[in-house]
Parts: structure tokens; sequence; C-alpha cells
DNA sequence: CGAGGGGTTGACGCCGATCAAAGCTGGTGG
DNA sequence: CCACCAGCTTTGATCGGCGTCAACCCCTCG
């Protein structure tokens, strides 16, 4: 029987075993959060206190959070892809958004059952720090400019969901490949224009497709040069936008 | 050459020759906003002054705003439902939420670059609450508070995007057009847990496919009594959501 | 060197897009 | 009242994209 089901991911992405490795106490230089934490000092009987923001590296393939658990911590990316995915009830997994540096992840505590909406998991090495809730709450309360902070991640968030809905979700499978390129070439190249090219089960988790399509279309693109390796090392990648932005159009 | 571009609306949906319909000048007692204005009352400098919260009426299928334009109000739905939809810039259409009464439109122009990120439409006639940017600005200056309405309600669309990619983008034909009959029935369905449904072009629209295959699963619903008509009018319906349930997860 | 995981490619069949035509329904005018 | 029309829905026929299953290649690791 034919049908567009999502296969589960493999255990292999989910190792609980992988740990995370604690790296420091400090503010960040590289997220929202922390920023303003540091930017403008807190208030006098907090500025003696040691600041609870856990720097830490969580592996290629770990698990930072998973779906409805409870716990209480928010996080930002200063460094690496994470990748939320929400798991239909038919057992099937889709990736719903992929997020990298100044992204926040696990907002969704700040309002509602505090529990996690998605499985937040790296797709390479990620570099986050770690929020708790109570502090953020608490600092809020004492300086409402954070809730700009919070809409804005919000807002963002919900914008990069309906791109999801519209550009990877519509179209042929290579219309949708090519609009998965663009957006990791928009949104994770370095500073030659070179991106990591995710692997094909997270492509297929994310368009919706089989991995063997996905496949397909990769290593046309790569037959058409329209996809090429920069750096024999380290599986970077380049790609012609233009012509990924006319397969996107035609068909 | 078979794809699976979206058709654009037809114009008949977007008729911008249909206007709304001023009701009045009040307080909202259905929407988040205006229960929170007449909650508290304002500071006493705004106690005399008139509350620029206008009433609005748009009938089926009229334009509340359009994408990308440049306008200054938020709306609350206080009766019917809306549609938000997102060109894909190849000339598609495609809707990426159906919001109803409690739901506020147009938070966007809050943070960022004030203009609308959707082209709003009435679905049926819909009965809103239009509140400028200033005034919701103005009054999260002297009540903090309030910001906690705004990411909830943000917050609440995220969780409703990403529902949509995984439940209305994932599957055969048969499973979304499934999982829409579900959303429908579970959001609006009236006090005998009927509901209107909408048309084909709008659910072709929402799960990703064309008319002729939403039809052909509605016409195959209705023919296994999965679909039934409530009352011969209005086109009222209810379903069998067990029914829908198992066919969402199966084939 | 064998094992295992990820990527690529092939063969085949089905789902759903496409094109076409015929019912249905509500609105309009004679 | 009916004829007529426009728009929506339904149904049929055809065919191409993509899911499915399977084999094979390549690389890494024990």
């Amino acid at each position: 029987m034919q049908n567009r089901q999502i296969p589960a991911l493999k255990e292999s992405h989910n190792p609980l075993s992988i740990n995370s490795e604690w790296i420091g106490r400090e503010y960040c230089e590289n997220c929202h959060f922390c920023k303003l934490f540091s930017a403008e000092p807190l208030g006098s009987d907090d500025a003696n206190s040691p600041q609870p923001v856990d720097h830490f590296l969580f592996p290629s393939g770990s698990v930072i959070y998973n779906n409805n658990t409870h716990r209480k911590f928010i996080y930002t990316i200063r460094h690496g892809m994470v990748k939320l995915t929400n798991n239909a009830h038919n057992g099937g997994s889709r990736i719903v958004r992929l997020l990298g540096p100044g992204d926040s992840i696990g907002l969704e505590l700040l309002v509602g059952n505090n529990s996690y909406h998605h499985t937040a998991v790296a797709v390479d090495n990620v570099d986050v720090c770690r929020i708790p809730v109570s502090f953020i709450k608490k600092t809020i309360a004492e300086r409402p400019s954070l809730h700009n902070q919070i809409s804005h991640q919000l807002q963002n968030q919900l914008d990069l969901a309906d791109q999801w809905i519209v550009a990877l979700g519509t179209g042929t499978a290579r219309q949708r490949v090519a609009h998965l390129l663009l957006l990791l070439d928009g949104f994770f190249a370095d500073g030659n224009g070179a991106f990591t090219l995710i692997n094909r089960e997270d492509m297929a988790a994310v368009i919706g497709t089989t991995v063997e399509t996905v496949s397909r279309m990769i290593a046309e693109f790569k037959r058409q040069n329209i996809l090429c390796k920069y750096k024999s090392k380290n599986s970077l990648y380049t790609c012609n936008t233009s012509m990924l932005n006319t397969i996107t159009l035609n068909a």
C-alpha cells in the first residue's frame, strides 16, 4: 500500500545515552536573552547572586529535550542546528522547524502548561545556553522589555512555520527539495556561502517524502552541478541559488 | 505534467468590492483584548476618551486585510471563521490557518516592520473587533500584563501551525481530509456538534491537494455515512469522529 | 576483513494530478 | 412557474510522480 506515511526516526537519532557536556556558567554574547542580561545589570539584590545560565554542548544526534516532558529550562542556540520534531499520532515523525544561532527553543514553557511541545534534537554539534524558566520569569517581572524579545522570538518562529507550510509542504518533491536547499543556504551558510547538508532522512522528514525520493533529487542536483561539494572535507556544499529558484517556480 | 501546484484562489474569493459593515464602537465580551480592556479600567487620562475599538461585519468571502499591506489594525474574531492565506511565490496559494472566535489576527504588526504577513479572508460571515495598533501599544505600556495575552495568542497560533504541518501536511489525501474534518468538528462545531463544511477549494488549499481529490474523499465519506448532513439547511454536517480517527491512523 | 549504516539506483505499481464532462444548486429574468 | 445560467460539486479516464521494495555502493569502525 502506498501512502505518504513518514517513518519514525530511527532510534539512532534519539540516543539518550549520548550526554551533553557542561561547559560553564556564563553570560552568552550570542543570544538575545543572555545579551539582555549582560547589557543591563540586574537589580541590586541579584547582582551578587550567581546567574543560573549554563552553557552546554550537545553532540550531533543527542536529544536536548523530549516532547511532553516537564522540565524547566529554555535554551538559546549559540552555534549549530537544532531540529524540532513532532510525531504524528500514527507513529510517524515530522520535522517542523530547523533552528540556529540566536533562536530560542522551549519558549512554550513560558505560557500554558509548561511541557515541551516538540522533541528537540541536535542536528550537528550544538552549543546552547540553558536558562531556567523561573529565572526568566523573575527577570521579566523586573524588566518588562524582555517581553518584546519573547514576542519577537515567537513571531519569528510563527513566520518560519508558515513558510514551512507553504514552501516545504507544497509542490513536487523536486520543488520542495529545492526550497529546502535554499533554506539551508540562506540560514545556515558560513562566511563562504557553503553549508552542511543534513542527512537524507532529516530532509525527508522536513519535506514529507521518502528518503529515496530525496536522494534521487539530491543526486540529480549534484549531477547538474546545481549542488556542488565545496570542500571534500566535512560535507560542505554550495548551491546555484538562481537555478534552484527557477526549479522552485516551474516543476 | 503532474505536480502538486496549488492553483491561485479565484478572484471570486477576493472580491474587494464587498465592503465590510461598520456596526458600532464598543467593547467586546468575546475576545481577550477587549475583555481585558473592559475588565480593568484604563488610566484616568484614558477613561474619558472614547475607546477606538470598532466592531465590523465582514460578509463571506470579503478580505479583511491583504498580505504585505501596511495598515494599523489588529482584529479579534467574535464570530465566524477566518482563513489566513500565503501565496507561494510561484503563484499558488495555501491556507496556513483557520481561526475562529477568540483568536486575534494581525498580531505581527506589534513586532517587526508592521506589515501583514498573510491575507485574511472571511470564510463565512465574520464578526470582528478592530483595534488600532497604537492603542494596543499604549495600553501595553501602562499595563504590561497584556503582554501575556499576546504571548499566549502567538504561542497558540504557533501550536496551530505546527499541528497544520504534521496533521494536514502528512499522509495520504484521505488521511489529510479526515484530519481536516476532525479539525472543523473540534474547533468550529456548534452546540449540537454540527459544523459548516467549507468549500472544496478551501479544503484543497488547506491540505495541499486538488479540488477533485478533496471532492472524491468527501463524497466517499458521505457514502460511507462518516460525514452526514445534519440539517438539510445551511450545509451543516456531523461526522463520525471515531471512524475518522481510524482513517487518520491507517490509510 | 566483515559488519553495519547511510546513500544511490532500479523496477514496479498505485495515488493523485490533469483534463474533460456531466450533475446540482441557487439566483435571475421572462 | 419554468428556462436559463454561473458556479460549485461530482465522477470518469488517463498518465506521471512518487511510494515501496530491493539490490548495490561507499565509507567507517571494530
